[in-house]
DNA sequence: TGCTTTCCTTGACCCAGATCAAGCGCAGAG
DNA sequence: CTCTGCGCTTGATCTGGGTCAAGGAAAGCA
């Protein structure tokens, strides 16, 4: 309805954006059409849960379009972001009936889901979608990482400076549209969410922004999309400078 | 030498006091076998570098004994430790040339090593190494997140609360030496490494401890000995309280 | 036996970021 | 066209944890 999901559920994987990224990237015909027998599409509206913590989730999915956030809450209310789901991103966990964490949709999201138990038998007899969640894996663990030392280290200006260059590496990746005059990035978090997310309060964020802006280090355009002019300079701002790895 | 290889050496997988927790977990004796081809012990002192950040590295392994920590250091020197590698936990990445991250030996270590391009072949070709690995690996990333709440929302009293707990759990784990008049542990760590953990500065973690000390929430016995009269208390300072998940 | 080194504790002071509070601007509803 | 609500900004003030500094304790060594 929303997303229109017309197209893709008739022109099945091969038309789907996100076949060479996601977990079935690396499946050959016969799995895709293994996969395409568990599968469903669904859509969530920007606000929804598409999973709460602690309940049973009986699909696994990958999100095809949108942004949703991975999050942790104490008793308290105090929360932490904890993941950002961007298209081609997996959710769930094989072998694990209930969810860690509550899964958000930020903007409105369209969902590839897969049934659970069929998904699970699969990768226990072929070997593509464990290996491709295998590498997925573990580049989530290597950006928790680099994220823990995101909270644990770095000021309010390099966190802000650290998202804005993670959203501008990831987002290029997807796009392809990184002229070299900067970068434009379109940034659908309000300021609470960025502040879930680098663990501080939305005053603070929203003064390291127009701090940032004052600086000239990034310019806004409206209330959502921001150009980073220098990309290099960003970088700096974020504390790591000279990044080792260039995107791949 | 050090920790006698010598029996181990001798006697193989068989005798191995983590085979039933370490990547090699699910192997039956024919893939043991095969590791058994492409292994060797190595130790490494207190305070030695296991690995360096962004050097090659030719083998992949599990920690047998002794503790190890993943760290991550900024060019002025500020630094994040990203993990803490207790016996049975995996250190590098297969399909990676090199470490991202320093790892460094906290007290002795004995490493079972793997050369890495047979070790990779074996990915390829069997199942049980990889599935393994994907479980260990989902088991960290959910860690790291849970480290991410910590790091982003806790305040310093809570953050050791948080440590001290957790390394409770998982050695009691270990060691099921778990008396219901309280649990000891062993916390082969310096105040400068639990300040590298927590983001903090080793001068709050010492007043910390001293306050937990002083309310008798923990009972310091020496240095690095320390007892928990009531888990219960702690995991309340903790912040989170009625813990969802027990050791499974 | 005393000297060095390493790790830890404790105190005094300071500051980045939290908290509290007010007001702005824009989009949708009536 | 105004009203209302939500997201954002900005100011004033407070405070948890950082910083700087001064010892203390235990282990190794000569």
């Amino acid at each position: 309805m929303l997303l229109s999901d017309t197209l893709m559920a008739k022109e099945g994987c091969s038309a789907c954006p996100i076949r060479h990224r996601a977990v079935c990237a690396r499946c050959d015909s016969e799995e895709l059409s293994r996969l395409e027998e568990m599968k469903y599409y669904r859509t969530y509206e920007a606000g929804q849960h598409i999973i709460w913590s602690g309940d049973r989730m009986d699909f696994v999915g990958s999100v095809v379009k949108g942004i949703a956030t991975l999050t942790q809450t104490m008793e308290d209310g105090r929360t932490q972001m904890v993941g950002l789901l961007l298209p081609s991103d997996f959710v769930g966990r094989p072998g694990r009936e209930g969810s860690a964490y509550d899964v958000i949709a930020t903007t409105e999201v369209l969902m590839c889901c897969f049934r659970r138990k069929p998904f699970e038998r699969m990768m226990e007899e072929t070997p593509h979608v464990a290996h491709r969640l295998l590498q997925m894996t573990l580049d989530e663990l290597d950006a928790a990482r680099e994220w823990m030392l995101v909270l644990g280290r770095k000021t309010a200006r390099e966190k802000i400076a650290s998202l804005l260059s993670i959203i501008a590496r990831r987002s290029t990746l997807l796009d392809q549209l990184a002229a070299d005059d900067g970068v434009a990035i379109e940034l659908p978090l309000t300021r609470e969410a960025m502040a879930d997310y680098l663990g501080l309060t939305l005053e603070t964020v929203s003064r390291q922004v127009s701090a940032l802006k004052r600086d000239e280090v990034i310019v806004l355009d409206g209330k959502r999309r921001i150009l980073i002019p220098d990309m290099e300079r960003l970088l700096e701002e974020a504390g790591d400078d000279s990044d080792g790895g260039l995107p791949v």
